[in-house]
DNA sequence: CGATTAATGCACTTCCATTGCATCCAAAGT
DNA sequence: ACTTTGGATGCAATGGAAGTGCATTAATCG
């Protein structure tokens, strides 16, 4: 077993063909992708699949879910230490209105929030939208 | 002319009947509504006129446009000073995972970021999920 | 190898958002 | 008051993406 197989092994997911190609993929994109993105890319495979598949890996703490405010669901690998049902990516997200990429920028927390009496905290979510470096060069 | 209208017309948005129900039912929802709600209180009327009400509504600076992380966009009415193309709610919103409601915490400033050298930030918004105060009873 | 369980692929469904177009209405001009 | 006219409304159709059922295929275990 490559360090992949090992890694989703871990996870308790089963490493399959299909789930080590999107893996690999994953970890090379420096921007968030959605599922549409990966059925460009993997245009060999069914739809259904890359859905379950991103969808195993939610669940079980190898990506992230992000909400950029498009509407459309991006995912994201986790930063280490995500398990199952219980994510630590409490990270601020970056959307560019430019190119509509979306990043994590895992050096920046989200910073602590005050909340009237009697809220509870169970999550948290922060979308800078703006201009990425790459677009933002006048 | 009364109130709502006035304001209606103060942001160039013809007050018609239909409007003026929307935005009077608006004003009184403590939490922020679907097109789905809206559909459900005014059953008489149509849903493409509620999504282009909605839609007038949230260019014109009336209300802004919430995305709790469910998919489903959800609308509350605009703090003051928002024009058209032009929101300035940088407030906290909260997402009950219990009871589904999200609502604006306008007391509540998102708190200023850091970003990496060469991102300019347009725009941000920060979604707190947990449990509201009428949902954390235990 | 045979039995068992999980993953995959295909077709179908569902849920909303969105659009095109005909009709209606209300403000503005004559 | 009548006509004109542009925006608002209602209905029907379309679009886009998520989600589901089920048969098939592949992996795992004894
Ligand atoms: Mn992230
Ligand atoms: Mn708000
Ligand atoms: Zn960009
Ligand atoms: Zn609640």
């Amino acid at each position: 077993m490559n360090e992949i197989e090992i890694f989703l092994a871990s996870k308790n997911v089963r490493p399959t063909a299909m789930r080590i190609l999107v893996f690999r993929w994953l970890a090379k994109r420096k921007t968030a992708v959605t599922l549409t993105d990966m059925e460009v890319f993997f245009e060999k495979s069914d739809r259904t699949t890359l859905y379950r598949t991103i969808k195993t890996f939610e669940e079980n703490g190898i990506v992230h879910r992000i909400n950029d405010g498009g509407g459309i669901p991006k995912y994201a690998i986790c930063a280490e230490g995500c398990r199952y049902g219980e994510h630590h990516d409490l990270h601020l997200h970056f959307h560019c209105t430019r190119c509509d990429e979306t990043s994590c920028l895992t050096d920046h927390q989200i910073p602590q929030v005050n909340l009237p009496k009697g809220y509870l905290v169970e999550d948290m979510n922060l979308v800078v939208n703006g201009l990425c470096d790459s677009c933002n060069v006048d």
